[in-house]
RNA sequence: GCCGAAGUGGUGGAAUGGUAGACACGCCGGACUCAAAAUCCGGUGCCCUCAAAAAGCGUGUGGGUUCGAGUCCCACCUUCGGUACCA
């Protein structure tokens, strides 16, 4: 009986029911076994279906659940998906089709494909974001961060009635001095306040809360853009104007949690380039808040700047375009070229606006600042560089210390005025804070540092500024204009908002004739009025949450996934605790680590659960990419150019689907046949034929370059798979996508099934005693694995398994205390074999229920090691010396060698250096 | 632009500062077969050579530290991920 396709898919689907009739995946809290939470990230069901780069994670977690629960502990290993999102909502623009049946259908096949996949998932602890009792919670957990705030007192999150009795008892001094309140008022000020002037004093302190923010609207379209759906200033779709405007959203203040998000990093096993990558978003910095007077007004220019040492050399400002003083300072006849320029900064994105480097713009205001320290009068520019969200949205310019200040002053002509001398250290650049002051006045002379702290005391002492430490980390905007979202459990009464009662959740989203927005940047619920106009006087909030709302507590859920009294019971929460080992990939580096961490610290805070980091031990994947095929037409014809004959013409770069091309040829008849703009193409071929371009990058449905899971289990196998997606290399390692090595596992496989079975089809297991060179091997093979696993080292792992294999297969060993040993080592990998072998051995329970073999180290000791001996670094001989040699005889008996006499010639060596159990080196 | 990561044979990759290329794919040769597939055995970094031995070269590029560097340091190049409303 051979290890045929055949055999293969019916030893899976044999398994897959038996596993599910037997709930062998089942997990339920046992507090007599230790507890391992196993958590992917949970995958956002596209309607191109499950791609072979998701497995890459799934797989590596499935192995570890496996590995530990052989290890004895209790594995929570759930899976669920992030249902709520934009492709459904655009889709069901275009189609009509109700997002919700889309998803729907979507989540059913992602399920399918991922239970081929023999991924041990408890199932019935699924979770679903979109599903309204799921988003019940979510919703609940936004009312919980609507009722509370951050006390910087106890620095956590409280409920709001411990502000009201602050300001009940003492206004906003304290608040104020410590920067946490804009408005100075007393406890009886605060008192005679009505609601709505109350409401909007709290509004500045929950961590939910209401604001204004710019959003991409597109008018052709009807929609509001996401950022990624906007490109060089216009819609990706159809290529229209956009442009940004300024609506009231909601917010989380994540900003109040920066110092815990960044100190929580101290303790976690993430890698430290995914820390760094944490620290810097949230960009701690130190500096100051200055006050610059403008000439000739009352107004007041506040800036924020890291090296207040060098104001003497401010030779000009620069407010964001978006800065609220530029309507009132600007002069009448420089009016109508700032109004051009902002309307030119209003089509640029942030991200267009940071990373400009060839064109420096900007508009002179026509008004002047004075420095607080030496009253010079310099002229305030706008410009795009400086941005409205980044610590007061306006700069003092330094150009001599500042590179982009630099350039800005070069382009418009303005002075420079050196501060800092740095001829002493020729390697560093302007914006090293190091050097002496110059041109400075009473800082001239000091080093930098020391110039720093003189002058942050100097602006307090002249009531000028203050210290304060700024944040890159902005608050994170949680509206969306949109339909396919958790709908806010929000009404507004006379423009105060409200929450719904906890009995009232979820508030489901309703249904809409149109997906598309209702009117200038409305989401689509907007226009269901009887819907919004619920009850007299009151109006609903229009807008949806995010995708990362349901994102960001997910990992509760599983703990307790039916509960409907909460979203997950205190004591389920206090058995699981955190997650162990999180997976995923690292696009979600920052955005949803943060976001769920805030969360998490939140519910830490206001005492719902046990930790406060959610996630122990973050590991991730690298990307699988899609290998694009492109083909290049002349522009303006159906006319298709061999790679090798393009650079003749203009082309356009048009990806092809990849199953039209073999060896980069492509099947010209297929891809007439393939889309009908296609069928009256012509081709310039070479040699007879059309050659492709390719191309790795992110797979994705539009590129046509996915490949599909099922199709390569269909012809391999779900084991093979599996390790073959371990076998491609480290887990952490991106990589295009390529079937090719596959057979090396599959010929393993096939091996391992030989070592059971013979040619007849007959179990060859003997009760043979094994050798010592049988035992040594099983027990290298058992320290190995192990070790591998833990390290998530799996390529190596399967390694090891090929290896030991090998050698067993050529020593003909067929002895049941070593292949049931080496069944238990494989079983996380593969799973369906494993367990078919197993009870073809006779066993009856599980193979995945046993216990993770011990190696015996004694198996494991050598007496001898074959010492590399080299002359200067570079190997010349060999010679096998005992372990224990004292390195003196070693020395001796190096320098006798003959191939070693060769290189000395008789003389002495300089050095000779042994490293015991390592290498000779003898230097001449 | 900024932040982070990666770059090793024809290919995927392995390698606590200590024999670069484990394990696979591919390729070459052989066995089995009427033949093919499958399987098994042997070889395979480059260069020189009929072949082998011996030497030389070799981990993106250029420098450095070290008895010894794929690994550590500096500068650069290329590719990938993120860049706040894709998920």
């Amino acid at each position: 009986m051979d290890y045929s396709i055949d055999l293969i898919q019916n030893i899976e689907r044999k398994w897959n029911q038996k596993w599910k009739d037997s709930n062998l995946y089942k997990v339920t809290e046992n507090p007599k076994l230790p507890k391992y939470y196993v958590l992917d990230m949970f995958p956002y069901p596209s309607g191109s279906g499950l791609h072979v780069g998701h497995p890459l994670g799934y797989v590596a977690s499935d192995i570890i659940s496996r590995f530990k629960r052989l290890q004895g502990f209790n594995v929570l290993h759930p899976m669920g998906f992030d249902a709520f999102g934009l492709p459904a909502e655009q889709y069901a623009i275009e189609t009509g089709q109700h997002p919700a049946v889309t998803t729907e259908k979507n989540i059913n096949y992602f399920r399918e494909q991922l239970s081929r996949m023999g991924f041990c998932y408890d199932w019935s602890r699924e979770v679903k974001t979109c599903d309204p009792n799921y988003y019940k919670w979510t919703q609940w957990i936004f009312t919980q961060l609507f009722k509370s705030w951050y006390n910087p007192f106890t620095n956590k999150s409280e409920k709001i009635e411990s502000l009201i009795a602050i300001l009940n008892e003492e206004g906003t001094t304290r608040l104020f001095a410590l920067d946490k309140c804009q408005v100075l008022i007393d406890a009886a000020t605060w008192k005679n306040y009505d609601v709505a002037a109350r409401e909007k004093l709290l509004m500045q302190f929950r961590l939910a809360y209401l604001d204004y923010a710019d959003i991409w609207w597109c008018e052709m379209l009807g929609t509001v853009l996401a950022n990624d759906e906007v490109k060089d200033g216009v819609s990706e779709r159809g290529g229209h104007p956009v442009e940004k405007i300024k609506m009231r959203q909601w917010f989380l203040r994540i900003t109040e949690f920066a110092d815990r998000l960044l100190e929580g990093l101290n303790r976690v096993d993430f890698s430290e380039s995914m820390k760094e990558m944490q620290r810097n978003w949230i960009g701690k910095s130190e500096g100051a808040l200055v006050k610059f007077n403008v000439a000739d007004a009352d107004e007041v220019i506040e800036i924020f700047t890291t090296r207040p040492d060098t104001i003497f050399g401010a030779t000009f400002m620069v407010l964001a375009p978006e800065h609220e003083l530029v309507e009132k300072i600007t002069t009448a006849e420089k009016r109508i070229a700032i109004e051009e320029y902002i309307k030119y900064v209003k089509s640029r994105s942030e991200r267009d606006r940071m990373s400009e480097v060839k064109k420096v713009t900007g508009e002179f205001t026509g008004a002047y600042a004075l420095n607080p320290f030496n009253g010079k009068s310099i002229p305030i520019y706008i410009a795009e560089y400086v941005l409205a969200g980044y610590g007061t949205g306006a700069i003092m310019a330094v150009p001599s210390n500042d590179d982009r200040d630099f350039a800005f002053a070069q382009k418009f002509d303005l002075q420079v005025i050196p501060v800092v001398d740095q001829s002493a250290y020729p390697q560093v650049s302007r914006e090293d804070k190091i050097g002496v002051m110059i041109n400075s006045d009473m800082l001239t002379g000091l080093e930098v540092k020391a110039a720093i702290q003189k002058m942050l005391s100097a602006i307090e002492e002249k009531g000028i500024g203050k210290r304060r430490v700024n944040y890159r980390l902005r608050d994170a905007g949680f509206s969306r204009q949109r339909y396919w979202g958790e709908p806010f459990p929000v009404y507004y009464e006379n423009d105060v908002p409200h929450l719904l009662e906890d009995n009232e959740l979820p508030l489901l989203l309703p249904q809409v004739e149109s997906y598309k927005p209702a009117g200038a940047a409305k989401s689509p619920l907007s226009g269901i009025t009887d819907w919004v106009n619920f009850a007299p006087g009151k109006m609903r909030e229009t807008d949806t949450m995010p995708g990362y709302a349901g994102s960001s507590w997910y990992f509760y859920r599983y703990m307790d996934v039916h509960n409907d009294q909460f979203f997950a019971s205190r004591e389920k929460i206090d058995y699981w605790q955190d997650v162990d080992l999180y997976i995923g990939g690292t696009e979600h580096a920052v955005g949803h680590l943060l976001y769920s961490r805030m969360w998490n610290k939140f519910l830490f805070d206001i005492g719902l659960v046990a930790k406060d980091e959610p996630f122990k031990r973050l590991v991730n994947q690298g990307m699988i990419q899609g290998v694009s095929k492109i083909v290049y037409r002349v522009n303006g014809t159906n006319l298709f150019v061999t790679k090798s004959e393009k650079h003749n013409y203009e082309v356009t770069e048009l990806r092809v689907a990849t199953f039209l091309v073999k060896d980069d040829i492509l099947d010209v008849e297929a891809f007439k046949n393939w889309r009908s703009d296609f069928s009256e193409a012509e081709f310039i071929l070479e040699e007879g034929k059309y050659i492709c371009g390719s191309e790795a990058e992110k797979m994705s449905k539009s590129k046509h370059n996915t490949v599909n899971p099922d199709d390569v289990i269909n012809e391999y196998g779900a084991d093979c798979f599996r390790m073959y997606e371990m076998f491609l290399g480290p887990i952490d390692a991106g990589k295009p996508w390529d079937t090719k090595g596959i057979t090396g596992v599959q010929g393993f496989l096939r091996k391992l099934w030989r070592l059971f079975i013979d040619e007849q089809g007959q179990l060859r297991i003997t009760n043979e005693a094994p050798t010592t060179a049988e035992l040594k091997l099983m027990h290298k093979t058992i320290k190995k694995a192990g070790e591998d696993i833990e390290k998530l080292s799996f390529n190596t792992a399967v390694s090891a398994f090929m290896i030991c294999v090998n050698e067993l297969q050529s020593a003909k060993c067929y002895k049941r205390e070593i292949l049931e040993q080496l069944l238990i080592l494989v079983a996380p990998f593969a799973p369906y074999i494993t367990e078919e072998l197993w009870e073809k051995c006779g066993q009856t329970d599980a193979v995945h229920v046993q216990s993770w073999p011990k190696y015996d180290a004694t198996y494991l000791t050598e007496s001898n090691f074959n010492y590399p001996v080299s002359i200067n670094g570079k190997v010349r001989a060999n010679i096998e010396l005992p372990l224990d040699m004292e390195e003196n005889d070693i020395r001796e008996t190096v320098l006798g060698l003959e191939s070693v006499v060769k290189w000395t010639e008789g003389k002495a060596p300089k050095k000779v250096i042994i490293v015991k159990g390592r290498i000779v080196n003898v230097v001449l």
